[in-house]
DNA sequence: CCCTGAAAGTGGCATATGCCACTAATGGAA
DNA sequence: TTCCATTAGTGGCATATGCCACTTTCAGGG
């Protein structure tokens, strides 16, 4: 600990997890490239895919992503046609979710190209220890953390 | 394991790790929410509070990102006051980064309220968990990830 | 000293995400 | 049936990040 520590270093756990998001998106992206799809459009597909028609209130609960966000984020997927969406047969309000046949030819494609990358990183940290990190991160973000109400003075 | 198994899940180590960034991302950035920076920009804060007048690639390879990612995300900080740049003495290609006297403020001030939201977030996992967590994500963040190089015929 | 390739940033363009203000539907309560 | 609180999405606005094409400087080699 010569000078100010390495690399990122705050303590912060949010930066910290910022960080390693930042770099294995990296890598996970370009594992992705070949495919035109990011890695968290990918991660948009299989969601999709291993859900049955959700709505999309749904799909943002299940990714812990702001509403407005999905729709955001299913925008280029719908454009590219990858993705459709129609309304809910009892609830007008709802707006249901599905892959289009292109879509899922997409996702079996980049399925092959992810799969590559996930057993590279495996390899390197170690299944068992990837699994255990999963894990711990599904524990973190399903946490039920709240702040202290700021009253102190009141 | 009834249906599809409960939240996100993907075994996707970088979808997990995303998913599990915007859930405590939202809990950093309602800490800091009074200070009016978002968890990012204390982070970015703290990574130049901590650093010694570094050069915007200094910074971009402690935090793992982009350089021009990094031009961009300090636009805001700059406009606002917080930030400035200035040129480096020897090489002109150079640009350091440095708070300023308002930026050191907010940091000050941020710190108490993200010290808050730290000790809550260590509460519920475990000061030792969340360290481990931390390196686990240090590790990760920091492991040379590389694709077969996508050669299986040539 | 001139030329070339590497290094450091900038700007433009595109996706990822959030929050807020609204609008459209619903599901009761009155 | 009418009216209100709630629920589900949309759109606008702002920040976070990446990649790519340039432009400006440097560092060397010749």
């Amino acid at each position: 600990m010569t000078e100010a520590r390495k690399p990122g270093f705050s303590d912060c756990n949010n930066a910290t997890l910022r960080r390693a998001a930042r770099s294995l998106g990296r890598f996970y992206d370009d594992a992705l490239g070949p495919t035109g799809l990011k890695s968290t459009q990918f991660g948009m597909l299989f969601q999709i895919h291993i859900s049955d028609e959700p709505a999309m209130g749904t799909i943002a609960e299940a990714l812990i992503m702001d509403l407005s966000a999905l729709g955001h984020t299913l925008k280029p997927l719908i454009r590219d046609g990858y993705v459709e969406t129609f309304p809910d047969k009892d609830d007008r309000r709802v707006k249901r979710v599905r892959l289009t046949p292109q879509g899922q030819a997409k996702l079996d494609e980049a399925l092959k190209l992810w799969s590559v990358a996930q057993r590279q990183f495996e390899n390197k940290v170690g299944a068992e220890q990837a699994a255990k990190l999963r894990a711990a991160l599904d524990a973190v973000a399903d946490l039920d953390l709240e702040m202290p109400a700021a009253a102190p003075s009141n």
